[in-house]
DNA sequence: ACGCTCTGCTTATGGTATACACAGTTCTGT
DNA sequence: ACAGAACTGTGTATACCATAAGCAGAGCGT
């Protein structure tokens, strides 16, 4: 975010409150096809492979066009992420207590990083306003609604999980990624990791990581992504209801 | 990371086993300069400021002397990640009882952030293997040492811990940035997304979130970033001993 | 029918990383 | 001592990037 007008810009583009021409040609495109096509080039090729040329190529239209749209790459990349939060989480199927709601919330998010990998490479510079994010927002908020919490503990642990998730799939993500590049199993960066702390610890100057890499953490086959990721998610859980009891 | 052959040559170049050539014109320059440079520049004006033009403009030699010491910006990024986590934590310093010890892990980890705001912005593609940063790694397994975790779970809190560290500092910053570009306080941030949110409950469809922004709590000045940071972390702090005692 | 506004376009500016060739410098092997 | 190899920093070139400015034509409002 650039400065203060320019979220007020993006804020009403975001919410659909800028009034549209009616004078002048037809356009012959839309922000709907736009952002599609830069979501399309991210989730095939990246972020950094969202340029506006690339974009433009893939609608047949110039560079320039997509300008007459969109008042600049930023706010294409917040449309972006809105765009694929939409429609939010469908409340319906939103369990009742909120723990299991919490659960549910945070694997619903997991799975939107899952779905587009480049939303962990993502700039993110401010907390979330527009509509199908603040759809989350609301569902995790309602999600703790019976928990007890104080309105602050909300936003903090609101925070405290979307950061977790984001970590998480990041981590994920990263093993993916490192894999689809040298074009080995997933576990392959693991073990070239593992190599690499070997290597390290020779030297006997880090005892505890020693330890810990005899242990055998970084050989083991990796137990999963969803294993890793209800791991933490339970022990955060965990924590939440240790406060909430005390 | 692009590839395994280029983890293996940034490996070798964070661990100084690239053997320097002995014959030809003695170098202007050296790696450290550079790093130290480009360091400087991303303090002062942000990770993205950091080009190898500007770096080299700095050192008064042309863009393309850098390629001579470092063999790609990316090299240089991880050059310049594992240099401000020199010289590590100082154990000497870290306290007896895990729960302290992990407790002051993530308070000097949140110094290094806010010393070099640009390292929330840092593309962050795998585990750390630089040195310095090994460091930061056997510093928080040896606080855990006498806690009677796994090594699995060292690891997984680890990077649970890693990850909240560096989600707080990105809040923290993110207010500080803002202020900055616009001018006005910290807490101005703030204000203007609980207007926003405000003008989004207005429609009623964001029940919880309603109550939330009623409760006011947008509007309480911030408590201040310390107390946030410890707020959390308390919290993770608690989950672990819950953990440990069952 | 005129004019204004809006369209998509072309062109230009100033930025980015980095590949490649080159002239000059210094060490190494003979 | 001296030739060749290796290494230095530089200049030039390629291929990107976001976006500002101006322009010809299209179409609505009057």
């Amino acid at each position: 975010m650039a400065d203060k007008s320019s979220a007020q810009r993006t804020f009403e583009l975001l919410w659909g409150l800028r009034e549209q021409p009616t004078r002048g040609p037809k356009p012959s495109l839309s922000v709907e096809q736009i952002v599609q096509a830069a979501i399309e080039v991210a989730d095939a090729h990246g972020l950094d492979a969202v340029s506006m040329r690339r974009v433009a190529e893939k609608l047949g239209v110039t560079t320039m066009s997509l300008y007459r749209y969109v008042p600049s790459k930023n706010d294409l990349l917040e449309l972006m992420l809105d765009t694929i939060a939409a429609p939010g989480p469908d409340l319906s199927k939103m369990p009742e207590h909120w723990r299991a709601a919490l659960h549910w919330w945070a694997r619903q998010n997991l799975e939107a990083f899952r779905r587009h990998p480049w939303l962990v490479q993502f700039p993110f510079s401010h907390p979330p306003f527009g509509p199908n994010n603040i759809r989350w927002m609301e569902a995790a908020l309602r999600a703790m609604e019976g928990s007890g919490l104080t309105p602050e503990d909300m936003i903090w642990l609101l925070i405290l999980l979307s950061g977790y998730v984001r970590t998480e799939a990041a981590q994920e993500l990263a093993l993916i990624e490192g894999a689809r590049v040298t074009g080995v199993e997933p576990q392959e960066w693991g073990r070239v990791y593992g190599e690499m702390l070997r290597k390290i610890v020779a030297d006997g100057d880090h005892p505890a990581l020693a330890r810990v890499v005899s242990a055998g953490v970084f050989d083991a086959p990796d137990q999963g992504p969803d294993e890793d990721f209800e791991y933490g998610l339970t022990f955060i859980l965990n924590g939440v209801e240790a406060m909430i009891n005390n």
